[in-house]
DNA sequence: AAAACTATATATAAGAC
DNA sequence: TGTCTTATATATAGTTT
């Protein structure tokens, strides 16, 4: 603690910062992964609250991507571009888009898969009130009708599910497909794909 | 007022609500546009605090399209489409891939100038005198830090770069193949995921 | 290089205009 | 629709583990 004035308090808490480049790398990246699932969570909660469509996609400055997308960033990107740019242009990328459309697919459902993953444990802790079977978006599965041992049974399934996923993708891959897809789980398991 | 167990309170503040569709179509219309604008702002600020490129697509229930992006939708959404497609009918994979690296080069320095001369156009509005309500958002440039002169002569040199770097991506063009700028544009940002 | 922890900054639900 | 207010829920900066 560099600061002795802070009698009693264990940290300064939150500091307001300046909306400005962050001038330390080390803070701006941590800032840039932080702030990111903010947003995601921010992105999940408009499809969930209000029946919306969003796609997020960032790039970060080093050209990495990331993205979330409900109901994929496929299906919302698509339509807005659709929309905004000639309609029968066929020249347009959207064209070729077979193969890509099935490993995206797959892709979502792996995204998908990693959130489910990661709300997992905390349907365990959720199991306390509000019994809705609202069932609008993925994440919003029917917590409350799982018991203990039906979480377990669905722990294994996943996982294996998981392997399973990864296989498809891989053989994909290496008949010439490729993306690239980081979900928002809140954990930050990134199993990015790789192209070639 | 319902309550008239808030003793001295005028309001009862933000109420904590579940993360499920809202019934009430009213409050899900108004927290339909408050939330947007909320992630604009977080994406704004993940712009200028980290330098990141981010899409913000959102489609209401309605059907209709909102939209956020910095340096542009467009260039944000090709650059991540692109990158998702295979170019899986490739030459000679180490020329392409040096062609991709080299173009790629460009489109990191056509996107900052992008980001540039937006910056730039904002600052000379602001000049000009219209600040009405631009007192918020990521657009809110450092005028302060300056001159009119340093505008200037930053005009000069960034509409002389800008030149210059449509004849290389040209040439690149003509030497390399098919595509379009916009589509070499996408295409050319997935070092991170190629490894190349 | 993540994850956890506080204390504070910010977003926003509910209401009024 | 849009803007304002208030009080509270939530996000996150800075730091430690």
């Amino acid at each position: 603690m560099f600061f002795l004035l802070m009698e009693g308090k264990q940290t300064r808490g939150r500091q307001k910062i300046a909306i400005k480049r962050i001038g330390n790398e080390d803070d701006r990246l941590i800032t840039f992964s932080k702030r990111r699932s903010g947003i995601y969570k921010k992105a999940s909660e408009l499809v969930t609250l209000c029946g919306a469509e969003v796609a997020v996609l960032v790039f970060s400055p080093a050209g990495k991507a990331f993205s979330f997308g409900h109901p994929s960033i496929e299906s919302v990107a698509n339509r807005f571009l659709g929309q905004n740019i000639a309609p029968n242009d066929n020249t347009h990328p959207l064209v070729e888009a077979h193969r890509k459309v099935r490993i995206n697919e797959l892709n979502q459902q792996h995204n998908e898969l990693l959130v489910m993953e990661a709300e997992r444990d905390r349907w365990k802790v959720l199991k306390e009130g509000t019994s809705e079977k609202s069932s609008q978006g993925w994440w919003e599965a029917p917590i409350d009708e799982f018991s203990l041992q039906e979480l377990k049974q669905m722990n294994v399934m996943l996982e294996e599910f998981h392997k399973n996923l990864h296989k498809k993708i891989n053989e994909l891959r290496r008949n010439g497909g490729a993306s690239s897809f980081q979900a928002h789980t809140g954990h930050a398991t990134n199993i990015p794909f790789c192209q070639l």
